[in-house]
This record gives structure tokens, sequence and C-alpha cells, in this order.
DNA sequence: AAGTAATCTACTAAGCCGATAGGATAATGG
DNA sequence: CCATTATCCTATCGGCTTAGTAGATTACTT
């Protein structure tokens, strides 16, 4: 399951994506449209923003905006920040592979056949859709 | 990410699902094998005993087995039962659909676009496998 | 009856999630 | 240059879940 921080910050990211012009949305413009706490926004807006995907302008007439083309944003990426990796198990996993100390071999292991099975799939979709794929 | 419950639970039903035969195992030896906390496997156990799974004896001789031929048993059911719903949020679950209270109109939400269509993939994926299939 | 192994209940330690509070910092308008 | 505006940052919190423990009980086999 999703946690609420990604499906928020997929929110935040279609609602700036739908406006016609790039100009600063504040953070309470979007809170009270998605209906999302202020200060836990706040929070995944500025983790957008550290990695890149929403810049931001202080004071009066300020707010986030987006930094890229919404047809540039992968979800896949927008997915690896905000909810982790992609896979189901670390084993099964390339950005966030890590060895499972319960398994003695892991080309027999049948769970990480299997979820590898949905990770390669899963990431193909997450790649082929950009922002704007989803937005419009 | 899968839980702990879920990656337990699949790999000692591949585990019974290996046995030539169909006689009881018991819950330490397959602890034992994959490196699991017998106390831990034990509640999973139970839980795949009470979902038809699974039979169990007690006493002598006694412990679990595959109650139905791996070639019958769907990831998916296993899936739901351990790990919960396949979608990734509510609003896009068949089995476990329920209303998102943030969302004014779900038919232009586009978090929700985009996880049903990894929804609808994931679930082929694991009603397409068997534990026969990922076993051997 | 003795021994074996599942069953069941209850508990705990740790960690994460969603949310909140308060102030620091920076940019703009007048 | 001062007041306003809005982001930036840290710290905290209750509640829930996860992974694992402990111990008593029930049922089956020999």
């Amino acid at each position: 399951m999703l946690s609420k921080k990604t499906k928020y910050g997929i929110k935040a990211l279609t609602y700036l994506a739908r406006r016609e012009n790039n100009e600063p949305v504040q953070i309470a413009e979007i809170a009270r449209s998605e209906h999302i706490s202020i200060k836990f926004l706040e929070s995944i807006l500025l983790l957008l923003r550290n990695s890149g995907f929403l810049g931001a302008k202080k004071g009066k007439g300020g707010g986030y905006y987006l930094i890229k083309d919404p047809k540039e944003i992968s979800m896949a990426k927008v997915y690896r920040i905000l909810e982790g990796p992609i896979a189901l198990l670390p084993c099964a996993s390339h950005n966030f592979y890590e060895k499972c100390d319960d398994c003695d071999d892991e080309s027999t292991c049948a769970a990480r056949r299997l979820m590898t099975e949905v990770r390669d799939n899963t990431l193909k979709i997450l790649e082929s859709n950009s922002l704007a794929d989803i937005a419009f």
C-alpha cells in the first residue's frame, strides 16, 4: 500500500502540472484544494524541491512551481523519491539491492523469482508514464 | 515493500511444495531450513491453515502439510491473505475498495489512474502464477 | 499414560507514519 | 528599512504495525 506521503506528493505535482501558467503556488492553496494537512504537505513539497522536481520562491507572491516540463518527469523517479524502492523485496531491487540474510541461495528463492517479475512490470509502467500522462 | 510475514509465508509454502511426499512437516524443520524464527513462523503457518491452504496434525509425526495441489494455489490469493490488498491505493482495489476522503472526484485523480494500471498488471502476474509455477 | 507437537493468548520492544508546533530565514512591497 | 509573506528547518508526538517472545493448553501417537 502506498503511503499518504506518496499519494499527496503525486496529487500536488498533478495540481501544479494542471495550471496553465507556471507561477508559484502557495502550499496552503494546494493543501486546501486537495484536502491535505498543510504542515504535512509542506514537508513533502520540501522533499520534492530538494530532489529537483520543484522550485520555490519565498516572500510575497511566493510558492512552489514545477522546474521541468511535466512530460519530462518520470513517475518512476517520483515514486522512488516519495515511496522508496519499486521492488517488493530488497533482493529484487536494482537501485536498492540488498541480500537477504535468511536466503542460502538466491537463485532458487521462489519469492524472489515472483517478486522480480512483478517489479519488472511495475517499473515498466511507472517509467512509461510521465506526470503529463497522468495529469491530463 | 513486502512484509517478512509474506516473504516467510511464501518460502514456507514453497518448502512444503518441494517435498516429494505430502507428509506433515514440523514448524521447527521449516524454520531451521529457511532461517526463520520458530515462533514467528508458527503464527504465519497458523494463518495459512485457517485460510485453507494448509492442514495440521498434532502430536508425534505431526506438522503442517499442503491441503491442495500446488498447481491450484494462486499466488494472488496467497498474497491477499498474507500481505493484504494487491492495489496500492484503497480506491484502486477490487476486494478492499474504499473511497478516499480527500478526493473530490475519483475520475480525475491522477494517482488513482496510475495505481489502477499498476494494480491490473500486478494482479495479472500474481493470478497467472501458481505455487507450482514458482516452486519448480 | 507419556511424550510430542500444534494451538492459542498475551505481551513487548522497536520503528514508522501522519500530523503538529514553533521559530529561523529569505524575499518582496511600500 | 521595516513589515509582511511564505518557505525552511528542527523537534516532537500519539498511534499503529512489525517482528519476535513466553507460557500454558490441547490433541494426537505409541
